[in-house]
RNA sequence: GGGCGCUUAGCUCAGGGGAAGAGCGCUUCCUUGACGCGGAAGAGGUCACAGGUUCAAAUCCUGUAGCGCCCA
C-alpha cells in the first residue's frame, strides 16, 4: 500500500487541492475497513444515522469530527475499526417532503395510492441518501461503506419484525385504546416525547351546568380552557373528599347546548384546589378524564375528529374547526346565560414537534409498548458502569428520564415506514402477530385476513440499530465480533428518544448493552449562544466553510471549541484559525523538506541516539505532551487534547524549536545531522498526533516527508523519552528579556549588540552563544560584569547580560520597563513569603509545595534585587 | 414548581485546591534565507456577589442574583 509519489510539495497550502485528492485513495486502499487491521482487537462506532431526506448541518459536522476523531486515532493505535456509516428513513419528516413535491404536481398520496406513493418515496430516497453520502465524503469520515446500512433495508426490517413479534410474545407490546397524542398537521399518532409543550396565554372559561332537575337556577360551575371540549362531556368529577359537592354526587347536571344529561361522579384524580375543584369530563380528549371515566364508567363521547373539526357528535358545531367551534361554544354559552367569568390563564399547551399544530388528545386505537418493564437492566448498566456516559453528569438525567415512562405509542398512520406486522380476520376479529403472512386464521380458519395499515415509529427500528446494523437477528461474524459497540457519540438533545430506547432494545433481545461509552456533546450555536434557526437567519452551512477553508479547518475548530457534554458556539474565526494553523504546519513541513530528503523520515521510531541539547528539549517535551495527549483523547476530553497539542506545535515546536535548529544546521557536521532527524520525528509524530482532527492536510504532508505509506493506516507514536537540557528556560527568559530590551528602545532588530554575560551559577553552556545570535541578535561572551558605565543590564534567571550601548538610550522607558517587571516580582516575592511565613504552611502543606515554594522566593528575591540594582544603574548609563 | 448547567480578558469560551489561559480583537515594531495565512514585544482580569471549609479557594460547600436548557 502505498501513497503517490511524492511530488515536489507545493509553495502554498491549498486546502481545497488536498482535500480533493485523498478521501479516494483512502477508500480504495481499504483503510476504512476493520479488515485493515486483520489482528487488531476490534473497535466499533455505530452513526446516529442522518434522516436520509435530510441534508447535513453543522451539528453532524460536530458530531462527525468527534467520531472520525476517535476513529481515525483507535485505527492508528491497530485497533479493527468499524465505523459503521448509514440513514435512517425518518418516516413523518419523508413522507411530509415527498407529500409536498406531490403537491405541486398537483397529486396527493392518497389520488396514488399506498404502493405508488412508497414507490416515489424511494426514488426520493436513492437522491437524497447519496447526497448525504457525498456530505460525509467531503468532510473526511472514514467510515466503511461497504457495510452501509438504511433502516428499511431487508435485514434490518427483518429486526424490527423479529423485535416486534418477540415484543407482543412477551406481553410488551399490546393494541388498546388510548388517549394518544393526535397530531391533525401530521394525521397521525405521535409518542410523547415528540409533543413539545410551550407556554401560551389563554382563557379560562366559568361554565355553570345546571342540576337536571331544578329550576334552572342552581348548579355546578366549571372551569375549562378548551370550552370546546364540553359538547363531548359526560359527567362532572368532583373530589371525594370535598366538602363542598360531597352531597352532590349522584346528582346529574343538564349539559348546556346539548340537553344531556350528565352524573356528578366522585374520583381521587381531582384536584380540589383548581378551579371551582368541579371539573368537567370529556373522556374521549383528554387523558386524565379518561382515567376518570374508566374507574366510573363513564361514556366517552368523541366531539373532535382527526382532522381537527368537530365532528357529527357536536350537535350544531358539527364540521367546525376545533378553535372555531371554541369562539362560537363561548357565545352561545353566553348567550344561554351558563357563561360564568372568564379568566386570562397562562398555560403549557402541546405542540406537535414536527408541524408545530397543537395536539389533539385523541381517544384512538394504537400500538403501545410497556417501556416502564423494560427499564430494569438499561438502568442496571449505566448505575453499574457497564456503560458510562461521558461526561458522567448526563447519567442523572437519564436516570430521572427513566422514572416514569408512560407506555410508547408506536404506531403511526403514515405510509413511509416499517409495516406493523399484524393481520386482523374481519370474520372472527382475531389479531395475529408474525414476522411473515399467516396462511389462515388461527381462531377461526378464514383465509380473509387484512394487514395493518399503520406503519412504526422511525425509533423504534432506531432502537435497534447497534445490532440490526451488525446483522441481527442473524449471528453474524460481525455482531459476534463487533457488539457491543464501544463507543456512542451523540447529542444531548437524543439521549431520550434514542440512547435509553437502545439501552432498552440491547439488553432485551442483543443480550448486552448496546455500546460501553455514551460521549454526549452538546447542540452548535451561533457565535452570539442563540440556537441556529431559519427565522434567525443564522444557520451556518458547514459545506459553505468547507468550501471557504477546507474540511480540516471545519474539524479542527469544532473540536476545539467542543467542551464535553457543553453547547458550542460557533464562530468563523475559530475556523479562519485552524486555516491558519495548517498552512502554519504546511510551511514547517517544507521547512523540513528543506533540510531532508523527501520520503527519508521513517514512518515509526528513528529517533536519535545523542540528539543536540536543542534536540534533546524538544524530544523531552514532545513526550510529556504526547502522554498528556493520550490521557486527554482516552477520557474524550479532546477540545482539550486537540488545543494541548495545537499550543505546543505552535508556541515551542514552531516559534522555538525551528527557530533554534536553525544556527544549529546552519553548521553542519553530526551536530547537524541530529537536528535533522529530529527535526524530521517531531514533524512526523505532529502530523500523526494531528492526523485524527485534521486528516487530509496531515496526509498531504506525511506523503513528502515520509513516503513509504498512508498515515491513516500509520502507526500510532510511541515517543521516545528524553530528559531536556537543564538552563533551556533560562535561556529562553534570557532571549525574550533582551527582545524586549531591545523593542522598548527602538533598536532596529536587524542591529547587532554586543553583551557580556555575567554567570554567577554556572548556567551558561556554550550552546547558548549561536542561540543568542540568532534569535536575539546579540554577541555574548562570558565574563565579569564589566563596569556598569555605558551597558544595559537584562537579567533572566540566575544569569544577567550587560547590553554593550553604544548609541543613546532612552532612559525613561528602560526605567519604566524595569519598574513594572519590579512591581510584578515584588508581589510574586510577597506572596510567596507570607505563604512561608504560616507555620501552618510549612507543616501542613506537602513537603514538594513547601520547597516549590521556597525555591520560588529565593528566585523572585534575586529578581527584586537585581532590577532595583538595575534601577539604580540607570543613573550611570552614559549615551 | 422540580432538575441540570452557566456567570473568568473588549468578544466567544477553556481551566477546576498550590505562580490567572486560548482564539479573535487591540497597541508598537519587523518584507532575517518555512510561513505577512507570518514573526517579535506589549496592553488588558477583585475568576457574578455574600458567607463558610482549608495552611492555601477562580477551583470545594451553603446561600443570593442574573441567564440558559430540560421536565411538570
Amino acid at each position: 500500500m502505498t501513497s503517490n509519489p511524492p511530488d515536489p510539495i507545493q509553495g502554498s497550502y491549498d486546502p481545497g487541492r488536498v482535500e480533493a485528492h485523498w478521501y479516494p485513495v483512502w477508500e480504495r486502499s481499504g483503510a476504512f475497513r476493520p479488515e485493515v487491521n486483520p489482528d487488531g482487537e476490534p473497535f466499533c462506532i455505530v452513526i446516529p444515522p442522518p434522516n436520509v431526506t435530510g441534508v447535513l448541518h453543522i451539528g453532524h459536522a460536530l458530531d462527525h469530527s468527534i467520531q472520525d476523531a476517535i476513529i481515525r486515532r483507535k485505527r492508528m493505535q491497530g485497533y479493527a475499526t468499524l465505523w459503521l456509516p448509514g440513514t435512517d428513513h425518518a418516516g413523518i419528516a419523508t413522507q411530509m417532503v415527498v407529500e409536498r413535491e406531490l403537491a405541486t404536481e398537483g397529486l396527493s398520496r392518497q389520488s396514488m395510492g399506498r404502493d405508488a406513493f412508497v414507490d416515489q418515496v424511494w426514488q426520493w430516497k436513492r437522491q437524497s441518501g447519496g447526497a448525504i453520502t457525498e456530505q460525509m465524503r467531503a468532510l473526511g469520515d472514514s467510515c466503511d461503506w461497504t457495510r452501509e446500512r438504511f433502516t428499511l433495508d431487508e435485514g434490518l426490517s427483518a429486526a424490527v419484525r423479529e423485535v416486534f413479534v418477540r415484543l407482543h410474545e412477551q406481553g410488551f407490546i399490546y393494541r388498546g385504546q388510548r388517549i394518544i397524542n393526535w397530531s391533525p398537521g401530521l394525521m397521525t399518532a405521535i409518542s410523547d416525547i415528540e409533543v413539545e409543550y410551550k407556554d401560551v396565554d389563554g382563557q379560562l372559561v366559568h361554565i355553570t351546568y345546571p342540576f337536571a332537575d331544578g329550576d334552572g337556577t342552581d348548579g355546578i360551575t366549571v372551569a375549562t380552557t378548551r370550552a370546546e371540549t364540553m359538547l363531548g362531556d359526560t359527567g362532572v368529577a368532583v373530589h371525594p373528599g370535598d366538602d363542598r359537592y360531597r352531597h352532590l354526587v349522584g346528582r346529574e347536571v343538564r349539559l348546556p347546548l346539548m340537553g344531556r344529561d350528565i352524573p356528578v361522579v366522585a374520583d381521587e384524580a381531582v384536584d380540589p384546589d383548581f378551579g371551582t375543584g368541579a371539573v368537567k369530563v370529556t373522556p374521549a380528549h383528554d387523558p386524565l378524564d379518561f382515567s376518570i371515566s374508566l374507574r366510573t364508567g363513564l361514556v366517552p363521547v368523541q366531539v373532535i375528529g382527526e382532522d381537527g373539526r368537530m365532528t357529527a357528535a357536536a350537535g350544531a358545531f358539527a364540521g367546525l374547526d376545533r378553535f372555531e367551534a371554541r369562539a362560537q361554544v363561548v357565545e352561545a354559552l353566553r348567550t344561554g346565560g351558563y357563561l360564568g367569568r372568564i379568566e386570562q390563564h397562562h398555560h403549557t399547551v402541546g405542540h406537535c414537534s414536527r408541524s408545530g399544530v397543537p395536539i389533539e388528545p385523541l381517544l384512538s386505537n394504537q400500538w403501545f409498548v410497556r417501556v416502564a418493564e423494560l427499564v430494569g437492566p438499561a438502568v442496571d448498566v449505566v448505575r453499574s458502569d457497564l456503560t458510562r456516559f461521558v461526561p458522567k453528569r448526563w447519567e442523572r438525567n437519564y436516570f430521572r428520564w427513566m422514572e416514569n415512562l408512560e407506555d410508547w405509542c408506536i404506531s403511526r398512520q403514515l405510509w413511509w415506514g416499517h409495516r406493523i406486522p399484524a393481520w386482523y380476520c374481519d370474520a372472527c376479529g382475531e389479531v395475529m402477530v408474525a414476522t411473515s403472512r399467516p396462511r389462515a386464521c388461527v381462531n377461526c380458519g378464514s383465509t380473509e385476513l387484512r394487514p395493518e395499515e399503520d406503519v412504526l415509529d422511525t425509533w423504534f427500528s432506531s432502537a435497534l440499530w447497534p445490532f440490526s446494523t451488525l446483522g441481527w437477528p442473524e449471528d453474524t461474524a460481525d455482531l459476534q465480533r463487533f457488539y457491543p459497540t464501544d463507543v456512542l457519540v451523540t447529542g444531548y438533545d437524543i439521549i431520550f428518544f434514542w440512547v435509553a430506547r437502545m439501552l432498552k432494545m440491547g439488553m432485551q433481545f442483543a443480550g448486552d448493552v448496546p455500546f460501553r461509552e455514551i460521549v454526549i456533546h452538546g447542540l452548535v450555536r451561533a457565535s452570539d449562544g442563540q440556537k441556529m434557526s431559519k427565522s434567525l437567519n443564522n444557520i451556518v452551512d458547514p459545506f459553505e466553510m468547507i468550501e471557504q477553508y477546507g474540511a480540516d479547518a471545519l474539524r479542527l475548530s469544532l473540536l476545539q471549541s467542543a467542551s464535553p457534554g457543553h453547547d458550542v458556539p460557533f464562530d468563523v474565526s475559530w475556523v479562519d484559525a485552524a486555516r491558519r494553523f495548517g498552512n502554519k504546519l504546511w510551511n514547517a513541513t517544507r521547512f523540513a523538506l528543506i533540510h531532508l530528503p523527501p520520503g527519508s523520515v521513517p514512518a515509526a521510531g528513528g529517533y536519535p541516539e545523542s540528539p543536540g541539547p536543542i534536540d534533546r528539549w524538544i524530544l523531552a517535551r514532545l513526550g510529556e505532551v504526547a502522554a498528556r495527549f493520550d490521557e486527554l483523547s482516552d477520557t474524550h476530553r479532546l477540545s482539550d487534547a486537540f488545543s494541548l497539542m495545537y499550543s505546543f506545535a505552535w508556541s515551542e515546536v514552531f516559534d522555538w524549536y525551528l527557530e533554534m535548529s536553525k544556527p544549529v544546521l546552519s553548521v553542519g557536521g553530526p551536530e547537524a545531522a541530529s537536528a535533522v532527524r529530529t527535526l524530521g520525528v517531531v514533524m512526523r509524530d505532529l502530523l500523526k498526533f494531528f492526523h485524527p482532527a485534521i486528516p487530509f492536510v496531515t496526509e498531504e504532508l506525511y506523503s513528502h516527508l515520509v513516503a513509504k505509506e498512508l498515515l491513516i493506516v500509520s502507526s500510532w507514536p510511541e515517543v521516545r523519552r528524553y530528559t531536556a537540557p537543564a538552563g533551556m528556560e533560562t535561556l529562553q527568559d534570557l532571549i525574550t528579556a533582551l527582545r524586549g530590551s531591545r523593542s522598548d528602545h527602538g533598536w532596529p532588530a536587524g542591529k547587532e549588540l554586543n553583551a557580556v554575560v555575567h554567570d554567577p551559577e554556572g548556567a551558561w553552556d556554550d550552546w547558548w552563544a549561536p542561540q543568542l545570535a540568532s534569535l536575539a541578535g546579540v554577541e555574548a561572551i562570558v565574563g565579569p560584569p564589566p563596569d556598569s558605565s555605558g551597558y544595559l543590564r537584562v537579567a533572566a534567571g540566575p544569569v544577567e547580560a550587560y547590553v554593550e550601548v553604544r548609541g543613546v538610550i532612552d532612559i525613561g522607558a528602560e526605567r519604566e520597563r524595569l519598574g513594572r517587571r519590579l512591581g510584578k516580582a515584588r508581589a510574586a516575592l510577597q506572596q510567596s513569603e507570607a505563604k512561608l511565613s504560616n507555620p501552618n504552611f510549612r507543616t501542613r502543606a506537602p513537603a514538594e509545595v513547601v520547597a516549590k515554594e521556597e525555591r520560588k522566593a529565593v528566585t523572585s528575591r534575586a529578581l527584586v534585587d537585581k532590577l532595583a540594582a538595575q534601577i539604580e544603574a540607570l543613573g550611570d548609563v552614559v549615551g
